[in-house]
DNA sequence: CTTGACAGTGAACAATTGTTTATCTATACA
DNA sequence: TGTATAGATAAACAATTGTTCACTGTCAAG
């Protein structure tokens, strides 16, 4: 982290917006706009801090030009999360058609997923895995075609949402076990309102989250 | 990537050496650096292909504006040198009430999302960061509340959902811009059928993934 | 107490830069 | 033949934008 130790506060709030700008915009701030950004009422404001920038050598710019600016400071942060949260890796597989998504049998692996244990709720004792989403029977529970789903092997609870093997295709279902009955597989879609026996199934996961792009 | 097909050799010429001049000098061309660069006589040369090039919209300007174009096509070409898993790590806000997501005011920052490149088609170049979703305000495009939303810090382009400020809240709205008119901001809720004009607003980032946990 | 760095106001100024209007040449189209 | 489109020239014009000069105030160090 290139330090900044040389910086007021006043310029690095400055740089910041600068870089800021930049970054949303595509575009470098003119003098008025960052005059107008911090309440300045004065360009000249903007002109101190430019001049204490350049001088310090973190921009230099072209004389007269509007709204060209240079960073020169290598502010290649994107250090490695030393002190981050704990990650976890996961494979995303595409379909799981035949059995349990075992490390043995990852044939179907189409990349990895990442996320830290806090987005996930994980338990690092249990397993877990990704899966591309196929089809719209989870849509009324905003799980969409294409999604990726985190899951987690462990025995489902009430209305969890699981990844369960019909057919020979896995599928996403809510499991649904009322007191007294057996327990059976919802879609959450109302096109269909399928229901399934859970103990002709095999339940391949628990979901955990769900990750789009968008 | 996307052809240039309607475009004409000379104005593919200019849209090539507006985005060189980005490219080598991180700022956008002045009309007369285009103009003496192609050697024309008369500044309104420029002008011409550059209206031609925003009717056919691969650029956008903001009139009177200095050096500020927008690049509307996806040349996503930007090199991808690894095939391995690259690890980003993005800061996940509560709200972003005051004003942008600077390092510097980092203030609301309630934990740290990991998530693989892929996952969030990053570009290592921009800015990103998460964003917990509050409200209603976009259920029909698959967001809830509660949903962790990876932003990046990019100009949005059309149909791209963005967080935006508006009355010092960060709320999340698609972004529409039809061509003629002025961009607004759309929330994608039959009961909430909210239009903001986006002139008024601060577009803090555009939507790039979306995470929920179950 | 003074000096110097830091932060900012205010007003004017000069330069860069975007914009408009009018005119001219080709080429393709019908 | 007429008309439309792409390309370019020319000369102003208006606006944005960068620059400078003079002056006020704070705060810490010497």
């Amino acid at each position: 982290m290139a330090t900044m130790d040389d910086l007021t506060i006043r310029q690095q709030e400055i740089l910041g917006y600068i870089i800021l700008h930049m970054r949303t915009n595509n575009t470098w701030p003119s003098f008025r706009e960052i005059q107008s950004h911090f309440g300045f009422k004065s360009t000249n404001a903007v002109m101190g801090h430019l001049r204490a920038l350049e001088k310090k050598s973190y921009i230099s710019r072209v004389p007269g030009q509007a709204r060209t600016f240079r960073i020169t400071m290598e502010f290649e942060d994107e250090k490695k999360p030393e002190n981050a949260i704990d990650i976890i890796e996961l494979p995303v597989y595409g379909n799981i058609a035949a059995g349990y998504p075992d490390g043995v049998e990852a044939s179907g692996e189409i990349g990895r997923l990442q996320v830290d244990v806090e987005t996930a709720g994980h338990h690092r004792s249990r397993r877990c895995f990704a899966l591309k989403v196929q089809g719209e029977s989870m849509v009324d529970a905003g799980i969409y075609d294409g999604d990726t789903v985190i899951l987690e092997q462990r025995p489902p609870k009430n209305n969890d949402i699981v990844a369960g093997l019909i057919d020979g295709e896995t599928t996403l279902k809510r499991f649904v076990k009322k007191s007294g009955c057996a327990p059976y597989l919802k879609a959450e879609n109302k096109l269909f309102p399928e229901l399934y026996p859970v103990a002709e199934l095999i339940i391949q996961g628990v979901a955990k989250a769900v990750v789009r792009d968008l």
